[in-house]
DNA sequence: ATGAAAGCGCTAACAC
DNA sequence: GTGTTAGCGCTTTCAT
């Protein structure tokens, strides 16, 4: 920030009030064409910009829309993270709208999060939920400043979802129709997603006509070394399943070295399919099928839904769940066939 | 942003001049240690915050910093952009600065990019260099506002590289030391970085007492494809390789499946080295032997940079090289062992 | 050590 | 249509 031609240079040179500047460069229709007009002029030859501090201060708004990120020092990693970060940064610009990354070093229950967050200026907060804590979305229902949660739940604020349990049924319905009956699912970490997810594999196997075996479904971690030794734990029974589902990639890839290391071939012997469509899905040898989280469009749709709430704040609460897609890839296949 | 208390209440309340509660909330010694505590009693029961806008209007400073990102919609996802922006992030927290992400959906050389970029406030830009446009560069060059590059460098403007040339001598160093005299080179696309990883290819055989052979060095463009195509055909002269080392992990892996389509075992017969340490790296199989750039501690000094910059604008220009780091994985090792 | 007052650049009554 | 003016919340001379 430095020292610019202020709306009085304008005003000055253009032989007008500042009143009459400021209603040009808002376009208010209550100026005359030709003072309008000579008004432009100035502005152009002064290279004249109007100081968005000083609006916002009269204005109480500033056009800042936060995003917070957990404290933990990689969470700019995490692939569905920047996947919204895409989503949110195209759509920001439709509006008059910038978006500011805020990582909290860590939360302080005393010092309180929101709405300060140390005193900047924002209209609203964008949360991305996963790994966040419970006690900052509780403590944000409370605040006035708008929130999305994106890939989250409340029942005040608004939210943008996968629609966890059909995209786990899909996916069910998906192998079974390929001709598998003991469909293997390593579950994820406890919480919201692992409990949909499990309803979405047991709606699924319901609607195929499969019955639950629990000896097929086992708990996991969302890490790549618990998809090992729970895909070794799955394959040691008797009735060993012909694919496994695993609630996210990194825990699929970790059945295929499991199902590698036991001597079975994937996809001939044994399809597995992931959740997420992360990075890793195309780098594992053979490619893993999964569920693509259409992180870019809840990005997006967040954006959408924050820059309204924050021109109308009394705008009723708007949540939307999003469909996951099916990416068929080399890991799975119709069991039988070569 | 929303109504809360403004200086002049805690004035009011405290029986003082706002004057005076500015100059506690800036710590100013001028102040009676015991008016000092009744101000202080007063801001805590208001839970008074002061108005950071209406601070920067008067100080003609905004203590936001932009990072600038380029137009492409998925440059979040760059693995080296998310490292140094975890190091932003990261270093940021020591200073009371913040940052806005800004992507411009292009650029328009009539309009002009900065120091405008639409008007938003900000004391200071980071540049992220390798996909940016040399224009921008050059028109940032210009301006008044501060400016930090990062991963690319400028004769007038701070910047915060690496080392590239004795990163790449490192390696070829590290190979002759393992016995390899035939170190084959796929190169990047023209452009410094891959200048320099070259010349640093060339010192590296040199210093190692090994002749430079045109027949062993061959041009990539940084994509797995042409990483494949490259080692392809480096492998297909008479006098192969028994190495292979790549300007960027992605054309390294690459180089990885053309040896294994053509029948050579990695790391037995052929060692691969690739270069960034992405995630690939170790995604890979076998897992990439490469050099890692040190992102995060790039956004870190960065920070620092761009924030000492900030608050003091007269400082002469800076600039880093850093030593990239070698890592050894499964994808290299000694020449002739098993 | 403290206060009064001007003013950062802009907008929005309100008057004409 | 256009101008006058008050004031957003803060900092900072300049007095005292």
């Amino acid at each position: 920030m430095m020292k610019t031609h202020s709306i009085k240079d304008v005003a000055r040179i253009a032989k007008v009030s500042t009143a009459t500047v400021s209603r040009v460069i808002n376009n208010s229709n209550l100026v005359d064409s030709w003072t309008r007009d000579r008004v432009l002029k100035v502005i152009k030859k002064l290279d004249y910009h109007p100081n968005l501090v000083a609006r916002s201060l009269i204005r109480g708004k500033s056009n800042l829309l936060t995003l917070i990120v957990p404290p933990e020092p990689n969470f700019f990693s995490a692939f569905y993270f920047r996947q919204i970060l895409c989503g949110i940064s195209h759509s920001l610009s439709k509006y008059p709208y910038r978006m500011m990354i805020y990582q909290p070093e860590g939360y302080d229950p005393k010092l309180g999060y929101p709405p300060h967050l140390d005193g900047f200026p924002m209209d609203g907060i964008f949360v991305i939920a996963p790994l966040l804590e419970d006690r900052l979305v509780k403590h944000l229902e409370k605040e006035k400043t708008p929130v999305v949660l994106i890939n989250a739940r409340s029942h005040v604020l608004d939210w943008i979802d996968l629609d966890n349990v059909s995209s786990a049924r899909e996916v069910v319905l998906a192998l079974s129709k390929m001709g598998h009956t003991r469909i293997g699912f390593i579950n994820g970490l406890e919480g919201y997603n692992a409990n949909a997810r499990l309803e979405g594999y047991k709606l699924g196997l319901e609607k195929s006509g499969l019955s639950y075996d629990p000896q097929l479904v086992t708990n996991g971690d969302y890490s790549l070394e618990k998809g090992f030794t729970a895909a070794k734990k799955l394959l040691s029974h008797s009735r060993k399943p012909t694919v496994i589902f695993a609630a996210n990639d990194l825990m699929a890839i970790g059945a295929i070295r499991a199902a590698h290391e036991l001597g079975f071939s994937v996809p001939r012997e044994l399809s597995i399919f992931g959740f997420d469509d992360s990075d890793a899905a195309t780098l594992s040898q053979p490619q893993l099928s999964t569920v693509r989280q259409p992180f870019f469009e809840m990005g997006e749709r967040a954006t959408d839904f924050l820059v309204s709430r924050v021109e109308n704040l009394k705008l009723p609460q708007k949540t939307i769940e999003l469909p996951g897609q099916l990416v068929f890839r080399q890991s799975s296949k119709e069991k039988g066939k070569n």
